[in-house]
DNA sequence: TAGCATTCCTACCCGTGAGTAAAGAAACAG
DNA sequence: CTGTTTCTTTACTCACGGGTAGGAATGCTA
């Protein structure tokens, strides 16, 4: 609940440096929505590293160079530091396809668009919590908002699907399967993200969308014994 | 660790009645390695439905009618309970690649009939516990055992690609990327299965294969009528 | 500099849940 | 029927961690 004013939490790239707004500087900030960031995104990189459940907020306020109560003066549960962290990265996939809506492309084009982008949240400081956020740790009001947002981002995968059927972009299939396909796919990259960083969550959608689209048959008939390995270069004027 | 003997504990269809070796019949029974595989079963249903935090042992035990002690007289520890169960569901992943291997098939053939019971894997009773089973959950021995079977099944699978990117029976692409993108979607079965089982995990396997193996482009490149369509009813001319 | 609001800490409470000790109830052997 | 083994329970211990009370420090305003 509790929509916070436009603190720009999401959208942020993980800032290597914590940066804490305390200890920071000699004199004691008084910036409150700033520090509640702060707070939440300790809480993001915290829960990132041990998981929901094995980081105390004892563990959080460490983190900070502060004491519990002061996480608790800017925060009023453990369960309300997880909800913000989804929110903050559902934000972020939410925007993109507000912002990919108005685009004069072919659905798969938006599609691949909009893919990129979650690729970006789920490999952001914020992907973990959005994609591991379970309802079963979350009182029944914040469970029920996070199901409505996963439903919405789920159903704006699908309406894309049948738009590009329906536009000719995309092969016949089943949007509801196809979309579960994609979207876990993409989600399942928090779990190795955190242990591989070698490509950015943008690259890595890139390389799953050019998987996603292309498929695993070979697309020019011939089953030819190697020699023939020529990578995609197609899509000339809409793509990118 | 301590590999128990044979109990046919994988591979097993969820029994839809708990059938509990206790309280079932007036005797007592005597059972030891019945009883074991019940408890891990029982753990196993209880993480899929509450989660492995929000699980307590004596949930675990008051599912099997029995109280805590008797959980402990089975098995050491909790950590222990997941692990089992972790085990038990990549198991029946790892006995598909052992089965696939003889066939003489096309490396695409392999892998997909491989992706299909993984996806049977993932929707079994242990499929939340192999797939959700966070290594900073366990001891340091039991993380390491299970990010090595982990990695066996990943490489398994970034094998079958390379075959078949040789046989000609796949597309060329990346390995890695190619298998994280399909065992992620895979994986992220576990998440929604238990809130809509209208397939079965072979069903819901299948369904993806088809969209892996054909992609999202069109295969018959003359459907490429209106590829500048409008988004969704643009009222106005193509706005550029 | 008094006075007020904001921010932060020390010191606590207490429910929960993993794990255990020790004794009781059933089966089995002789 | 007696002793022994196997199984199960009652009745605990104890650490951990979410959350709070109340007060101290700091900054803002006049």
């Amino acid at each position: 609940m509790s929509n916070r004013r436009t603190s720009p939490l999401a959208a942020g790239k993980a800032a290597p440096a914590p940066a804490s707004p305390w200890r920071t500087s000699g004199a004691r900030l008084r910036d409150r929505e700033l520090k509640r960031d702060a707070v939440i995104r300790a809480a993001a990189r915290e829960f990132n590293r041990n998981g929901y459940h094995n980081t105390s907020l004892d563990d959080i306020a460490a983190a900070l160079q502060v004491t519990k109560p002061t996480v608790y003066y800017y925060v009023t549960s453990k369960e309300q530091l997880l909800f913000e962290c989804f929110v903050a990265g559902v934000e972020q996939i939410r925007a993109a396809f507000r912002e990919v809506r108005q685009l004069p492309l072919p659905a798969r084009e938006r599609l691949n668009a909009v893919l990129r982008h979650y690729g970006e949240a789920v490999a952001s400081e914020f992907g973990w919590c959005m994609v591991r956020a379970e309802d079963q740790d979350l009182p029944p009001a914040m469970s029920r908002h996070i199901k409505s947002l996963k439903s919405e981002v789920d159903q704006g995968i699908r309406r894309l699907l049948r738009e590009g059927i329906q536009d000719g972009s995309i092969e016949a299939c089943d949007p509801k399967m196809t979309a579960f396909a994609l979207a876990g796919a993409l989600n399942w990259i928090a779990h190795w993200y955190r242990e591989d960083q070698s490509l950015t969550g943008a690259q890595i959608a890139t390389a799953f969308v050019t998987v996603f689209e292309g498929g695993l048959r070979p697309r020019r008939g011939a089953l030819r014994m190697n020699a023939g390995a020529r990578p995609r270069r197609a899509r000339g004027a809409l793509a990118r």
